[in-house]
RNA sequence: CGGGGUGUAGCGCAGCUUGGUAGCGCGUUUGACUGGGGGUCAAAAGGUCGCAGGUUCAAAUCCUGUCACCCCGACCA
């Protein structure tokens, strides 16, 4: 096998195995397997699984996981290819990890805990603990510390292209959501943050490599600021196909372009003032069973904007931070329309928080699900955080005194006409101007659209949909010390490796794009990601006719000049052929028929075009298409 | 994990209430006619009705269990 091959290196008509120009495919419908379909299966809602299903790019096998099929694996192909020359351009290497891995890995980390049913895990025959790779940084992390000694082999950048396996509890929208789907993940390692060879420097090339890669992919695509997750880290952006129907949310500044997911978006500075006079007496109201602030709303016939969530937060931190920060309980209080955010509230608090347990806060005394502004006043340890929104006690719209409904701290029990300075326990107002530690005022929620801008003065937040498609972190030591991948410096002394990852979703991206750009016929691939870039349909079949001569010389000339061809040849009536082409969504389609062939031409048509196309000389067409391909 | 739903031919579905010969459309095969936006006619192939028990003379249909899948929610690099 080994000598077959190479004596075909030799054949190859260049004389040379670097530096050839490339030369396109031909491929004929009836000789590879396009499955096409009038009917999507009737698990398939989003547009995307829909039309890559009837078009024969994918095929379910099970829950989340799907087989690409030839179609699917060209496009994957080429945005692979796109992602590789870029990588590589920005001093990446790729290689290949395992997607079988042992448990083991993840001990030092205790990642097998955080990710819980989300990893993929087993035990093979003898009983040892394994997993499929959902990510990888513990297993390069593993392999560079036993191959990396000193900082003269840094900075590195390594990727690979691969199966990742994430147990979904719920895989959704085909290829968006899957439990099995194609990843690139990149990882750089690096001594320090600043400088050359630094975290930044290295963090920069992949932003712009990012870009790069999805502008060649032909996405209408935003950066966003993000929140680094569970994957940990200090700082980190996504890249987010727009498209109405994405899950994701993310906030757009309209005048300076900043751009952040809802988690991430600093909201610009809001008013608030605690004084106002009662909108009533305080009245108890009892709620049983609600505990949320929908059913209470309900229940009360309440409006949630007119409601006090309190969320309670436990201090995560060491009994010498507890003595820092003098205490050990946040509770967050936003209106009843808003959600909590939690990287905000640790923020703003000044130290590590996670949401109380709930028995644990219990035993505190509070009366979760029910709890007031009023729980953290006079215990011990409780700072009291305030979005402005919630630390209001006039209604700004109407003048009138601010109507607040909050839980009465006790089980199944909420309060009517809460107000700040009658019933906090403590005069907020006053509390505030003396500087008073355990209260604070401070954007501790999630973004929503109308928020002003926090970059641009009078200017509101727009949301906008997106699908996240690609993810860059610094991830600083996070690893490398819970690891223990430390090497020497230049002054000799043993220092943890700064490290950043990077990832893209290369099978989502293909969804994403779909979602993206589509019409009512079906696909409509950018050219640098279509699985082949013009298909020919004669208009017969037979192989001795004029029609296919042309054909066959015209998909020679178009493969030599570097396109890919899908040659329609299929014996079937003409209306089938365009209904499948438009369907597949190849970016241009040359119909080669009789009456055209006798005046020397041919029908060119832009997929997005409507109608049959414009006759253009057979000597002409191959330019043609390598114009419009760009 | 909570709520709802579905498993019948490759795909989309009917049949189940009221037990008795397994059906329709698309697709597939053969033949003829056709031939520029998913054609027409004729013939044919293809199903242990998700699986396992039970009731019954008889189960796609009723009962029990189980598995799988989907939708909404919760969750989510």
């Amino acid at each position: 096998m080994n000598q077959s091959s190479q004596t075909e290196t030799k054949r190859d008509g260049s004389g040379s195995i670097v530096g050839t120009e490339r030369r396109g495919v031909i491929h004929s419908w009836s000789r590879t397997l396009i499955p096409t379909a009038k009917d999507a299966p009737s698990d398939a809602e989003a547009p995307s699984h829909k039309l890559l299903s009837r078009g024969g790019f994918i095929r379910r096998v099970g829950a989340g996981i799907y087989e690409y099929l030839p179609l699917g694996w060209r496009v994957l192909t080429k945005i692979s290819n796109i992602v590789r020359e870029e990588m590589d351009a920005a001093g990446g290497s790729e290689f290949l990890m395992p997607a079988l891995l042992p448990t083991e890995l993840l001990k030092e980390t205790g990642r097998a805990e955080a990710y819980g049913d989300l990893l993929f895990r087993f035990e093979d025959r003898h009983g040892r603990d394994s997993y499929l790779g959902p990510t990888h940084e513990e297993v390069i992390t593993d392999l560079m510390r036993g191959t990396i000694s000193s900082y003269k082999h840094l900075p590195l950048n390594l990727y690979q292209i691969q199966t990742k396996y994430r147990d979904e509890f719920r895989p959704r929208a085909g290829l968006l959501r899957c439990r099995e789907f194609l990843m690139k993940d990149a990882y750089s390692f690096a001594m320090s943050v600043e400088g050359p060879g630094g975290l930044n420097e290295q963090y920069d090339a992949m932003d712009r490599a990012y870009q790069r890669i999805f502008e060649r992919c032909g996405l209408d695509f935003t950066r966003v600021e993000a929140e680094s997750g569970p994957i940990g880290g200090s700082a980190s952006h996504e890249f987010m196909v727009n498209c109405a129907t994405g899950e994701d949310t993310i906030m757009v500044c309209p005048k300076t372009g900043y751009a952040a997911n809802v988690e991430k978006c600093e909201t610009g500075p809001r008013k608030h003032d605690f004084a106002g006079d009662p909108s009533g007496e305080l009245e108890e109201v009892h709620t049983p069973g609600c505990p949320g602030i929908e059913d209470v709303s309900k229940l009360m016939k309440v409006k949630p904007r007119n409601m006090l969530k309190t969320v309670v937060f436990k201090v995560q931190s060491t009994a010498a931070d507890l003595e820092k920060f003098g205490e050990e309980w946040v509770l967050a209080v936003v209106r009843g329309d808003h959600d909590v955010n939690e990287g905000k509230v640790r923020d703003a608090a000044g130290c590590p928080v996670v949401l109380a347990d709930a028995e644990e806060a219990k035993a505190k005394g509070f009366a979760i699900g029910f709890v007031s502004p009023r729980a953290a006043v006079g215990k011990k340890g409780v700072l009291l955080l305030v979005d402005p929104d919630a630390a209001q006690g006039v209604d700004t719209a109407s003048g009138k005194p601010m109507f607040w409904v909050t839980g009465a701290d006790k089980v199944d029990h909420h309060v009517k006409h809460f107000n700040w300075v009658r019933d906090l326990g403590k005069d907020p107002v006053e509390a505030e101007r003396a500087g008073d530690k355990f209260l604070m005022v401070a954007d501790i929620r999630n973004a929503v659209e109308g928020d002003p801008s926090p970059r641009a003065e009078g200017v509101a937040l727009e949301a906008k949909r997106g699908i996240e498609v690609g993810h860059i972190f610094k991830l600083g030591t996070k690893y490398s010390e819970a690891m223990g991948f430390e090497i020497l410096d230049e002054k000799q002394e043993r220092r943890p490796v700064i490290m950043g990852c990077y990832g893209i979703g290369v099978s989502r991206t293909m969804a994403a794009c779909v979602e993206m750009i589509h019409d009512e016929n079906g696909i409509v691939w950018p050219a640098p990601i279509a699985p082949y870039h013009v298909i020919l349909v004669p208009m017969t079949n037979d192989a001795a006719s004029d029609v296919m001569r042309v054909a066959c010389d015209l998909s020679g000339r178009l493969a030599r000049a570097g396109c890919d061809v899908l040659v329609d040849d299929r014996d079937e009536r003409p209306g089938v052929k365009f209904k499948d082409a438009d369907l597949i969504g190849v970016p241009l389609r040359i119909v080669i028929g009789e009456k055209a062939l006798a005046q020397g031409g041919v029908e060119f048509k832009v997929r997005t075009d409507a109608g049959k196309g414009e006759v253009v000389a057979v000597d002409g067409v191959v330019e043609r298409c390598l114009a419009m391909l760009g």
